[in-house]
RNA sequence: GCCCCCGUAGCUCAGUGGAUAGAGCAAUGGCCUCCGGAGCCAUGUGCGCAGGUUCGAUUCCUGCCGGGGGUACCA
């Protein structure tokens, strides 16, 4: 409903201006921050003084005075500081805008905008050499989180995890599986410092031993171990993404770009379009074509490509794929590969456009006050699955998506485990159950919701500015999309909180008034789908009882 | 050296080219005859520093300081 007020107003807007002859300009509406600015600002007349070279308030004054606006969805309008003009909602439009809240239920807050666009989200992609860390999480309900954004917004999106199983990594963890299971055997071996130390190897090897007893101990080829490894450590990864609500459509390996010929096909289009060439040995990608600092290597003197090389053959096939928008999520550590992979792409004659590149910062854990470092290698991480059992799903998916992902996130780990029950996600999901233990209690009284035509009746304050943040919804689901923000949401949700706990401390529902109390279940109704909307997007339950 | 991100309340973090910069946690004091007190109300301190653009900058630009991450024929 906000967004008819708005374009409503800008209609109106538009034609006072082709009325009086002023040119067409671009201005925004902003929710005002102070309550007497009214609901509605927009500050039309500060760019436009500029150009017609008059006194703003002046314009102002004019245009509204050239308004003609329906007193059933703007009661007042007001000019105030340096020229904006505010606009009051009237009562009516939001009683309206409840109604329509609870005829579009599940679906309020969607659109349509992308019907019929496909979108592929690609997050996570950790190499399978370990559990994933808390790192790893944050990235993991981003992730997620945008993607269900992007399915609000209408498309239909492709969640992917790309990941390499052959690099020199994997070597040393299948490696590091054949010790451990050789020292099961009473073997004994020096284990390698640089070697993966964590217990989880221990848990591989026994496996091993159990499954093959001690027929792999001279085993030389390190396959077994490799694929042993890599299976149990997927499983486990999959676990824990599944406790989260995360669930992949598609594993890309980056071997298939070999076996595929994907690979080959890039460099022969790059040496057919003369951006390739040999130096030393190797073969250059001439990058500083398409306006990076330097060329790059993509093949190394000893015949084995970089990482560059299969990263832009993997992107080729994203837009073979056919995908409308491209969204790639990194770790603020891959900063500096994404404008390699772009231009390659360039390179490769493909519309860049379409390629969203999102980098999110670094969860830096703290333990009280002392910074806990975090390396798979070293086995001294907290691992995901730890931090989910100890605060759970639901605290863990709203942490993360509480702040801004440029933002570096510093985790106090005790913290999160002794206020847990304080944390913001309480306050939210207890706003849900409260409104549904309200609707138990009117049910058992024979008291059910069917009056829609009840909410001419809604008219205390705290009622109003409920229903005035209800109808922000569809606004900031698309603004948090369009921006890749999903942490405005939470932001948001507990604004909603706020507002229906005010309205609950300062109106009774159910009471003798029949049509009040049909008036006002409606409105707990209201609130409680945007409510379990905005779960949905965020990602955590909408739970009934507490 | 060069590049990217960040610097806002005691702590963790939001936010905006404009009209009085917010939340949670922590602290103190209030609020239940009755729909869930995991709630509501009240009380305090702050935009790293210095310039510039602008009618107006915490926001944009430049420099500096501090923290993080990059800068490979590692990913």
């Amino acid at each position: 409903m906000l967004l008819q007020i708005e374009s409503y107003l800008k209609e109106q807007l538009d034609r006072v201006l082709a009325t009086l002859n002023w040119p067409e300009i671009a201005y925004q509406f902003d929710r005002p921050r102070v309550e007497a600015h009214g609901d509605l600002s927009v500050n039309l007349a500060m760019p436009l003084a500029r150009e017609i070279k008059q006194n703003p308030r002046q314009i102002a004054q004019t245009i509204v005075e050239h308004l003609e606006l329906n007193p059933d969805w703007i009661e007042k309008v007001e000019i105030a500081g340096p020229g904006f003009i505010n606009f009051f909602f009237s009562p009516t439009v939001l009683q309206q805008a409840v109604r329509d809240i609870l005829e579009r239920g599940e679906q309020y807050g969607r659109f349509q905008d992308a019907k019929g666009k496909k979108a592929q989200v690609e997050f996570v992609s950790a190499n399978p050499t370990g559990p994933l860390t808390v790192g790893h999480g944050r990235q993991a309900v981003l992730g997620d989180t945008i993607a269900n954004l992007l399915e609000w917004m209408g498309y239909e999106v492709q969640r992917e995890y790309y990941f390499n199983n052959a690099g020199r990594q994997m070597r040393i963890l299948a490696d590091s599986v054949r010790l451990r299971y050789l020292e099961l055997l009473g073997e004994t071996i020096e284990f390698p410092q640089d070697y993966y130390q964590g217990e989880y190897i221990r848990e591989i090897a026994r496996h091993l031993y159990e499954t093959h007893g001690d027929a792999l101990k001279d085993e030389t080829n390190l396959d077994i171990f490799k694929e042993t490894a890599e299976k149990l450590i997927f499983e486990d990864i999959k676990k824990t993404l599944a406790r989260l609500g995360i669930v992949f459509d598609s594993f890309y390996n980056e071997l298939d770009l070999y076996t595929n010929g994907e690979i080959d096909r890039v460099v022969q289009i790059f040496k057919e379009k003369g951006l390739a060439y040999e130096k030393d040995g190797a073969l250059w990608f001439k990058s500083t074509a398409f306006g990076l600092e330097q060329d790059r290597v993509i093949i190394k003197s000893s015949g084995e490509p970089t990482y560059r090389l299969p990263d832009i053959a993997y992107h080729k096939t994203k837009f073979d794929r056919g995908f409308d928008l491209i969204v790639d999520l990194f770790g603020a550590d891959h900063i500096a590969t994404y404008p390699d992979v772009l231009a390659g792409l360039k390179a490769l004659g493909y519309d860049t456009s379409r390629v969203k590149v999102l980098i999110h910062q670094f969860v830096t854990l703290f333990e009280g006050k002392e910074k806990v470092k975090m390396s798979t290698r070293k086995a001294n991480f907290v691992t995901l699955d730890e931090l989910i059992d100890e605060v759970g799903a639901d605290v863990t998916r709203w942490f993360f998506l509480m702040r801004s992902m440029q933002s570096h996130l510093n985790f106090d780990l005790t913290l999160a485990k002794t206020h847990s029950d304080e944390n913001p996600v309480y306050y939210n999901q207890y706003a849900h159950a409260r409104i549904c233990s309200i609707l138990r209690t009117a049910e058992e009284k024979g008291i059910r919701f069917e009056q829609m035509d009840a909410f001419h009746r809604l008219g205390e304050k705290s009622e109003l500015d409920l229903i005035k943040k209800l109808i922000e919804f569809p606004k900031l689901v698309r603004n948090c999309a369009r921006d890749f923000e999903p942490h405005l949401l939470t932001q948001y949700l507990s604004e909603v909180s706020t507002a229906f706990h005010k309205f609950y401390t300062e109106c009774w529902v159910i009471g003798d008034d029949a049509e009040l109390t049909q008036a006002r279940l409606g409105l707990c109704l209201a609130t409680s789908t945007v409510l379990a909307n905005g779960f949905r997007i965020v990602g955590v339950s909408a739970p009934e009882r507490m």
